[in-house]
DNA sequence: ATTTTAATTGCAAGCGATTGCATAAATTTT
DNA sequence: AAAATTTATGCAATCGCTTGCAATTAAAAT
């Protein structure tokens, strides 16, 4: 591997300009600067990262950690990864990526942390490098989140204006901030609005929502939108619909959340709330690279980013 | 933060005895090894990467790259990443997280490479590092796969002995050595048996899948069971029957390959023939960990790691 | 033409750890 | 009891790069 030096001495230079030639491009002459990066692409230079993170304290390396115990089911993380991976990618910094088991291996510049929870704060206030949330937390940290009570509300009033007049709430079981935002803003809407209405709770499977609808079918007169909480819990109950012989859209309703990938893979797709999730994880990454970037200038802090109804065939 | 320096200062020992009582345990005194410890505990002291790296010429990181145009919407990627991890967390390795965008940023101790296409093998040739494939490949490299032509043969053996008597096989689109395998498992498993067959291939998604079904019902007569290459289209195949009328699994039976998590989903729970991704990409990762350790000794260059048959409600 | 200022380049030091060799202490052998 | 061996520890050099200051050169101002 060449270094620094070779690359100097075959440019008749000093180890220095050849370093500025790289981070300091205005530093040296142009004339000079392009032939010592002619020479550094003769020789296959790559400078190493060690050598560098050792002097300048930056390893340019971002780390994600997932804290909740990953659900490798979920395809969430995945596209939340490649947003982050993209943006860090286009300022050559690289992305490492620990779990709940592996947050303490391995240094870095800065943080992004999902999934966080109650007892990882400890974890979290010791760190030196900068944080940035994905999704709000109970706590008042940076973060990046969608308007999950707004997205909720938009969801119902798109249903209601669809002309269906029994709105069902279908949470996750969960207490978290997001699930809560949306139990508000489902609650508060309906309330606002005297509409009829109901909230159910369930563990986030597909299959769940289907048994729950196959014992309760009778409490779910026709005219019943479901605006459920993830995309799998639409599409367990969109199934249920169907098999006890409901036709959706016509008669029922059905609005997810996420805009995962679940819509591919549904006998209809799916209407649901979609988050941007590649956008959203590109702000984190953005977001966290300006803090270690200028670690004082703390100007936006929380970065709201809007979901869409994408309006499919299981609503009319 | 505490260096090497400062421990030993506090331990009134040299940096190198301190040193090796964290790289060579043996070779320093065992109460003096314990009271160095302590200080080290005592001043929250944690190795330098960089200057580790710098000197040892070992990263400690390892990069996934997934080549493929990455399918966010596929856990199947989530499922092995949680193994990689785990496994190079036990052995204090980092792991770094590459796409096809991102390749080049960063150095690390070695590769797991998947999802690989034949423009990027230049690339390939041109490493340094130890190579691992995940998935097996056009060229002769290590690999860790599963026997997909045997889980095929597998899959079909248990819908003969269901009693089912018409066998489609149906197939991703796609050019790669892993489907390239299934099919040809059930070709030869239906010559050999001399078994009414048919082979389709879709894009994977699972309403094409639907659809398929919707436009060729007619020619699939009772008791003909569906042995699909991926879980979404074995849902989706699934959906189409039960949305002809057909009866799942008393005259049609379906079969999935690999176990994500689709059957969470589905109407009915899928039977799939589940690869282990969890073991196999702890294989990968421990593979990989020994070719570090051990350059020249290549013992075991291939692992065959077996998917089996995860029976549930869409086979009788 | 001479001084001031700005733009380039080089020198030396050092980031925090590890490797090879040398030294001191403890143990065994003769 | 002296010599040979093993076991522990320390010293110095070094990994490849960047920071701070000094030195050189060119351009601008007097």
């Amino acid at each position: 591997m060449a270094t620094l030096h070779d690359v100097a001495k075959r440019a008749n230079v000093s180890k220095m300009t050849v370093s500025r030639a790289i981070n300091h491009p205005g530093q040296v002459r142009p004339e000079l600067r392009t032939n010592i990066l002619n020479v550094m692409a003769e020789l296959n230079y790559q400078p190493n990262a060690a050598a560098r993170a050792l002097v300048s304290r930056r390893t340019r390396v971002v780390k994600l950690t997932i804290f909740e115990d990953m659900d490798t089911t979920e395809p969430y993380y995945m596209m939340l990864l490649a947003g982050i991976s993209n943006e860090l990618n286009q300022h050559q910094y690289a992305l490492q990526l620990a779990t709940s088991n592996s947050y303490k291996v391995g240094e870095c510049d800065g943080y992004i942390l999902t999934g966080i929870r109650e007892k990882n704060y400890a974890w979290v206030e010791q760190l030196s490098q900068p944080v940035v949330f994905f999704g709000r937390t109970y706590q008042d940290y940076d973060y990046v989140d969608t308007d999950n009570y707004q997205a909720i509300q938009d969801s119902v009033a798109y249903a209601v204006q669809c002309g269906y007049d029994n709105l069902v709430f279908v949470g996750i079981a969960v207490d978290a901030p997001f699930e809560l935002d949306r139990e508000r803003g489902f609650q508060d809407f309906v309330g606002e609005n005297h509409l009829h209405s109901r909230v159910i709770r369930l563990a986030n499977h597909g299959h769940i929502a289907t048994d729950y609808l196959r014992q309760h079918w009778l409490e779910f007169p026709k005219n019943t939108a479901f605006i459920c909480a993830s995309d799998r819990l639409a599409i367990g109950i969109e199934d249920g619909i169907i098999q006890q012989g409901g036709n959706v859209p016509n008669d029922y309703g059905v609005v997810g959340f996420d805009g995962v990938f679940l819509n591919q893979i549904a006998s209809k797709r799916l209407t649901t709330m979609k988050q941007p999730l590649e956008v959203m994880g590109r702000a984190a990454a953005r977001l966290l690279l300006a803090k270690i970037a200028h670690p004082q200038t703390t100007e936006q802090e929380k970065i709201i980013i809007n979901s869409r109804l994408s309006i499919s065939e299981s609503t009319r």
